[in-house]
DNA sequence: GATAAGATTAACT
DNA sequence: GTTAATCTTATCC
C-alpha cells in the first residue's frame, strides 16, 4: 500500500476530501493490527472561528501548527478523544478531523476496546473511532507515516463525496466542511 | 483564582 | 427528545 501524499493536505478542505476512502492502519502495542477506512471527515482552518486554531497557537493546539500529515488528537467532554490530521504549511494551524470510518481488520479487538458488540456502532463517530482504536495523547503530533499509526491511499476511488455543514459545533454553522462517502452505513448520523 | 463551554456519547423518559 | 457524565482549556475577573 501507498502511503498519503502529505502536500494533498496543504489545503484544509481538499486534504479532508483526499482522506475519504484512505485506510487508516493502526498497530497495536501487543501485536494486533487494525484497519478502517475513512468516510467521513471535516476540516478546520485559522480563520475559522469553529477551530481551536481560531485564537492562535496554544499548547493544546501546536500540532496543527506544524507539519501536516500529523496528528492532532485533543480531549473534549471530560470524557472523550478526537483525533485529527493536521493539515495548512508550517505556521499556519489548519486540521482535518475524522469523524467516522467502516471498520476492514481486527474488528474483534475493536469490539473489546469499545465494550460492544454491534459492528455499525464501533467507529461511526469521532470519539467512537478513537476509542475503538486506542488513541489518547500519547500519539500526539506522531507523524502518521510511521507505525504505530498509519494512513494509506486507496486502491480506487469508485465513490461519490457529499459536502454538507459541520455537526456539532455552535459557530460558522454555515460554512460547507463535511465530507462524506454517499450512502456509507457507517457515517455519523445527527 | 474562578468559571463556563466544549469538533461527544450513551442512557434515560 | 432530554440530560448526565466529567475534565481541560481559554477567558475573565
Amino acid at each position: 500500500m501507498k502511503l498519503i501524499n502529505t502536500t494533498k493536505l496543504i489545503d484544509a478542505k481538499e486534504g479532508a476530501k483526499y482522506l475519504l476512502g484512505c485506510i487508516l492502519k493502526r498497530t497495536l502495542v501487543d501485536g494486533p493490527v487494525v484497519s478502517v477506512r475513512i468516510v467521513e471527515t471535516e476540516s478546520y482552518h485559522q480563520e475559522d472561528p469553529a477551530s481551536h486554531t481560531f485564537h492562535g497557537q496554544s499548547p493544546r493546539n501546536s500540532a496543527m501548527f506544524g507539519k501536516p500529515g500529523h496528528a492532532y488528537i485533543y480531549f473534549t467532554y471530560g470524557m472523550h478523544w478526537c483525533f485529527n490530521v493536521t493539515a495548512g504549511s508550517v505556521g499556519y494551524g489548519a486540521g482535518i478531523l475524522i469523524r467516522a470510518a467502516e471498520p476492514l481488520e481486527g474488528t474483534d479487538v475493536m469490539a473489546q476496546n469499545r465494550k460492544i458488540e454491534d459492528i455499525h456502532q464501533l467507529t461511526n463517530g469521532p470519539a467512537k473511532l478513537a476509542q475503538a482504536l486506542l488513541i489518547d495523547k500519547t500519539l500526539y503530533g506522531h507523524d502518521l507515516k510511521n507505525p504505530p499509526l498509519q494512513i494509506f491511499e486507496p486502491e480506487n476511488r469508485n465513490f461519490k463525496v457529499v459536502s454538507t455543514t459541520r455537526i456539532g459545533i455552535s459557530k460558522a454553522v454555515d460554512e460547507i466542511a463535511r465530507f462524506y462517502i454517499e450512502g456509507n452505513p457507517f457515517v455519523s448520523k445527527k
